[in-house]
DNA sequence: AGCACTTCGTTCAGGACGTGAAATACAGGA
DNA sequence: TCCTGTATTTCACGTCCTGAACGAAGTGCT
């Protein structure tokens, strides 16, 4: 429905694509095999291959004996052809981190951010810094970095350059962005960090082989990323996801957004601790900071705290049925450091609630299951975003600009 | 990231849909403006529309003056190089009708379903002798209706060969697709009612110009029909966009689908009335059928029928907030005859509630608006389904089956 | 009427691409 | 060494888009 033209360099590109990605994801294969399940006929993998390995993108690893014929060689995208770069700017720290192809980690930098609203322009000098210290700790040249991919807490708008609205950071219409860009050639990517928390697990995690899910994010605070047909859903700006705030007990408690009935006021660290505290009036509560204090009452062996689990789960299980019955997903992960706290002792509780408030028929076709890597895999999940992108483009550089006029022959013979 | 392969012909049946597409959406247009807005060259623009005149599917339609050159010619698709019929399965029931390119009405059927849970084979039945009535009706020749669209009131899985579960109907599993494909060689498209409205109002009513939108529709039941990128959401079995039995207040009323607080017990008009009947015991409640006591509840002056219509808003409101946080559409449009008859009263007090239950930012990129097609057009809702897969497909046909082997030159010169 | 000018639309040679068939490369066994 | 079975590569072809040249269709001026 894109009035858009095609071109005969797209339908390359296309193909390069549906081949490095298939390289990439699924391990080392031989090109029949490539052939085979790209429908592309051998001419055109082999064309197409040969011209990947030219430029260095894929490489020969090994062949493998077939049944007394000539062996098969096997390709593999060539680890070292760039490196990825991924940073998480978190509410406590800057986290910045360097992958190689097979997005194995090679070099990681962290800088803390003492204020709770951190001036942007310090967070894009850490983010700057820190690109420039993991490409130098891993001995990398800098020209060799594909993409410097940065995930942030807000939403981010794509349209307009990365613009970047941030509650939690107090930032509004910052253009990290364009601050990015002015201090580094690097192509840079901006999204926010459940989003590519999300893409991760996706490709690396519960979400593995699965076109449709949703990736939930209990820390905290509550967010989603909603995963249509293999891509991230961002809606019209780019907001898309916001599950914290949907209204889940109409004119229930107080929500720090200022509505009521919120279901992260329900779900989320915050108000689940809020929760017990105001059940478990006049007995002493857990202290410490949040994460130790959500551990400690999730431990607790007291009639109020399973009360309060107890009423958690339910909640929780309500909010994953909307989500299941709004998105019809194959897949829910459930994830975030509260959510994996609570997900480790109660997930059957929690798929049993979702069970009771979804569709027979949705839940039927779904599975809820645990979030595989840890919340320090954000700034990996920033670090896909060019990793995408090099796969959407079948690897092709984009043009600097304007490509040189070419060379004119001379008109008539 | 789909693992299919392009080739040249795709090229030319994309750049053959760019073209369709536009000209039947935006009128008739000179090949000039065509080359312009799809950035195909001029020369590719005269091929592929004169290739689509040649085959009849796209006509001249006068010239128009151009600044003192030869005048551009007008292009337009041929209302009559084809037709569509589109069929409404609705509860009382089998409305079929037949128009032609330009989605003019030119015959129409009904027949009356009896039963509360008709037998499939009947409504079959139906819809076969519907689609022959009205080929016959407007003297079309069979051959030359491109597809025939159901648009029934259940989940449509279209993996399945469109097999149908509709609750409402008591249906299970009914291989509605494989029923009729059985009784006629047209091309059978078979969704859910509330998709195919959506779509015919993202055509043709209030969606139009948009590209991510949430069209609700509020009857008896509620159901939403997400449109994300100009296309349909479907989620992983087609059943995604179940909104109605979203839970809204945790623990509330139970709906009729067994769960509690579902969003359809407290904004279906089943539900409000059944409110109000509680809210007004021992008082006389309106009498009738559901729509006409629906009415008289809107129009009456007591004080318990305003409560109960601004509780029925907020509710509203809510649930709207929820889809705008969670799908962040250009647009939220609102349908279905309880869902206009409260809209055209109440708008601005659901979009105020919207405002207050919708995070800031996503409500602002958003507008709140009227379904402007009535409940009528779920028929023509179901026949843009082969429409857009005309549109899709650049109005190429589908290939029968194996194609009859080329006729191979001698080897060598 | 004749002619210059402007704007459209079409034709043509050229280059990029995927494809099937034929050719070639590689390995184990006779 | 020759043969057989596979895996790749090479090559001639057909399809498709494109820029430039060419032809068509009006307008306005002389």
């Amino acid at each position: 429905m894109d009035a858009r033209r095609t071109t005969v360099r797209d339908m390359r590109r296309a193909n390069r694509s549906v081949l490095l990605t298939r390289i990439w994801l699924d391990g080392p294969l031989s090109r029949h095999e490539l052939g085979q399940s790209t429908a592309l006929s051998l001419a055109s993998v082999s064309n197409l291959v040969g011209e990947m390995i030219t430029e260095g993108l894929v490489e020969e690893a090994g062949s493998v004996e077939s049944d007394g014929g000539r062996p098969r060689v096997l390709l593999r995208v060539a680890p070292g052809h760039g490196y990825l770069v991924g940073a998480d700017v978190g509410e406590t720290r800057v986290q910045v981190e360097l992958f190689d192809l097979t997005m194995t980690a090679l070099a990681k930098a962290e800088y803390p951010i003492a204020a709770a609203e951190p001036d942007p322009g310090q967070v894009a000098t850490h983010l700057l810094h820190g690109l420039a210290a993991v490409t130098e700790q891993a001995g990398v040249d800098p020209a060799a970095v594909l993409g410097f991919g940065v995930a942030v807490s807000g939403t981010v708008e794509r349209a307009a350059d990365a613009v970047v609205h941030a509650q939690t950071l107090g930032w509004d219409a910052v253009p990290l962005g364009a601050m990015l860009r002015a201090g580094t050639d690097v192509p840079v990517h901006i999204d926010n960090g459940a989003k590519t928390l999300g893409q991760a697990e996706m490709w690396f995690g519960a979400g593995r082989g699965v076109r449709h899910a949703v990736v939930v994010l209990v820390g905290s605070g509550v967010g989603a990323c909603v995963v249509a047909d293999g891509v991230g859903y961002r809606g019209a700006h780019s907001s898309a996801g916001e599950w914290g705030h949907t209204t889940i007990v109409y004119g229930g408690r107080r929500c720090r957004c200022g509505n009521l009935g919120c279901l992260e006021a329900y779900v989320g660290a915050e108000g689940v601790l809020d929760r017990f505290r105001r059940a478990n009036r006049g007995r002493p509560a857990p202290g410490g900071d949040e994460e130790s204090a959500f551990g400690e009452l999730l431990r607790a062996g007291s009639r109020t705290a399973a009360t309060v689990i107890d009423e958690t789960v339910g909640y929780l299980g309500a909010g994953l049925a909307n989500l299941v019955n709004l998105f019809n997903p194959e897949r829910v992960v459930l994830g975030g450091w509260a959510g994996l706290a609570l997900g480790e002792r109660h997930l059957p509780a929690i798929r049993e609630a979702t069970a009771r408030h979804a569709l027979r028929q949705p839940y039927a076709q779904t599975s809820v299951e645990l979030c595989r890597l840890g919340p320090d895999a954000v700034a990996m999940g920033a670090a896909t975003l060019p990793m995408a992108r090099l796969l959407r483009d079948g690897g092709v550089r984009r043009e600097p600009a304007a490509r040189p006029a070419p060379a004119r022959r001379s008109p008539g013979r």
